[in-house]
DNA sequence: ATCTAGTCAACATCCCGTGTTGATTAGATT
DNA sequence: AATCTAATCAACACGGGATGTTGACTAGAT
């Protein structure tokens, strides 16, 4: 995503309207690297803009990704993640508490190696590729096994 | 995931009752590629069983995803699919039609380059590396692009 | 034969995201 | 400054997906 000054611009030259809740959401948006929610956008927003309306943080959220402004991350079923880090680079997500951390893979020369693995699937078009880590984050890792947040033991009804 | 005469097995050495429905969604995850929601799995089994519970696959998958034989794909924000292929493997993910394709990527080595780049994050562990790739299939590849199912175009209200 | 895990129906509940409507606000343009 | 119209708002409803609940019942495992 670029400045919020340059998505003035790209707004107004697509005949979209520079509103407030929309540079809210602009501002909100610059230089997160937590990859956050859109309720959590919202709740953000918020705090300078109580008015603010649930859909509209949604709604200008779908703009921006049209626009190509912003990335959807989709790395579990949880809650949609949004990433205004729109440069290549790969994921970590941590099995315990959830969280996606950037990557920078500067070795995305391997990337090219998968495209010509792929071509061994004629017809198909390739048009991005993305290295998703899974595993305990630091924080995560050094915590005692009893008490950390563990998943869902699968519980059973009655 | 394992044959079914081995889930079996599995299911009486953990304390697991081998039920008739059980079994059904045994064969009816056994050897499928396509990714299957629970949904999907669920119109499988019922044409044997019509009887059988929407909750009762639900809890069934549950299962054996807690059990390790059958992994959970986390590639967009639909419906959880699932895998019974638990042998390492990547992804394919078409934008158009939303399937998802095996790739079996011999180049593995790849991902321990990947794994020594995260040690520069001291503390982390990473306990599996995937590689997701998007673009279009073969068949939405060769599709007239003006007919092809789009992605939302993003309506505003009102 | 007994014990108890599983299953069933038929609900309800939760979360996330979107649709609706009509009134109102406020950019962009002239 | 006046106009046009996109955008926003409140206050809803709705849909899909998954899980929780209850009580009655079925049927594995020993
Ligand atoms: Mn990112
Ligand atoms: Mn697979
Ligand atoms: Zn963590
Ligand atoms: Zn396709």
């Amino acid at each position: 995503m670029r400045s919020p000054e340059a998505l003035v611009e790209r707004f107004r030259e697509d005949g979209l309207k520079v509103t407030p809740q929309r540079q809210a959401v602009f501002s909100a948006l610059h230089g997160d690297l937590t990859h956050p929610t859109a309720e959590i956008i919202w709740d953000r927003v918020r705090l300078q803009m109580p008015t603010v309306s649930r859909r509209t943080v949604y709604q200008v959220l779908n703009d921006l990704v049209s626009l190509g402004e912003v990335l959807v991350v989709a790395v579990d079923n949880g809650p949609t993640r949004f990433d205004p880090n729109v440069s290549l680079h790969d994921h970590f997500v941590c099995s315990i508490c959830a969280s996606v951390i950037d990557v920078d893979s500067d070795e995305r020369s391997n990337v090219a190696s998968h495209q010509t693995t792929l071509s061994d699937f004629p017809g198909f078009e390739v048009e991005s590729v993305e290295v998703v880590f899974r595993g305990k984050c630091s924080s995560c890792a050094s915590l005692p096994p009893a008490s950390s947040k563990q998943h869902d033991t699968n519980t059973r009804q009655k």
